[in-house]
DNA sequence: GACCAGGCACATC
DNA sequence: GATGTGCATGGT
């Protein structure tokens, strides 16, 4: 492609500023909110976390001391209650079996240690796992989301058949491993998805307009899943 | 009242 | 290994 992903950044911050990602007081809430915004809008994701913050038990030990029907009713607003109360307590028992319930012995591994051992609990997958990496651990590694992959691939970016890796490394072989970076250019593309896709569906709007290629279908179009 | 949102695991072919 | 399906709430 002869735009550069430098060039993409830039039109995309000028547009929106910067996002001051990511929502969280601690790495804690952090991992909490990635679990709970799984295919959800941040904001039903939100108020779950306010609810755990209301009720005082925003920490590990007081997480998994919980019963899990008052996990899953605080959690309720959030969409998937029941799953993501299990996956928020394999998590959690995770950390307490191996890391005597510390994040930061966690967070001393290295991170593609990291990325496996938190890839090896059951609901965290991928993308989760690497906003954990990037957003709590504040290790360089790009997040690839839905809206990554239809915006590279209906610029005609990338392969239309690329998976997450692939995705990833595009990213990753063309910035520098930037922590600042890679936190506000996912945050910004997330951005672009929220706005464009809902709000603005004339392409011309859309700060990446000039680069739809001829016939290109507009970012409003999800297509098939 | 549809459609969508900052995914993931599991079943089935 | 690709494809389909369940999970569930709240905003537009």
């Amino acid at each position: 492609m002869t735009v550069t992903l430098d060039e993409i950044y830039h039109r995309l911050y000028d547009a929106y500023g910067p996002q001051g990602w990511w929502p969280a007081e601690s790495p804690f809430e952090v991992i909490v909110g990635a679990i709970l915004v799984q295919n959800t809008a941040w904001n039903n994701a939100q108020r779950a976390i306010e609810n755990l913050r209301d009720a005082d038990v925003l920490s590990v030990d007081r997480l998994y001391a919980l019963p899990v029907q008052e996990l899953e009713s605080l959690i309720h607003s959030a969409g998937y209650y029941r799953m993501k109360t299990r996956r928020l307590r394999n998590f959690l028992e995770h950390l307490v079996t191996h890391y005597d319930g510390s994040i930061d012995r966690l967070f001393k591994l290295d991170t593609e240690s990291l990325r496996d051992e938190l890839l090896s609990i059951n609901g965290i997958g991928p993308e989760t796992a690497d906003s954990i990496l990037l957003y709590a651990a504040e290790r360089p590694v790009f997040v690839v989301d839905a809206y990554t992959n239809r915006v590279l691939k209906r610029h005609r970016w990338i392969d239309n058949d690329a998976d997450y890796e692939m995705l990833q490394s595009h990213f990753a072989s063309r910035l520098e491993p930037d922590v600042s970076l890679y936190n506000e250019f996912h945050a910004l593309i997330v951005r672009l998805g929220n706005l464009h896709c809902r709000k603005t569906p004339r392409c011309e709007e859309c700060p990446l307009a000039q680069w739809i290629p001829e016939q290109g279908i507009c970012l409003s179009d999800r297509g098939s899943r």
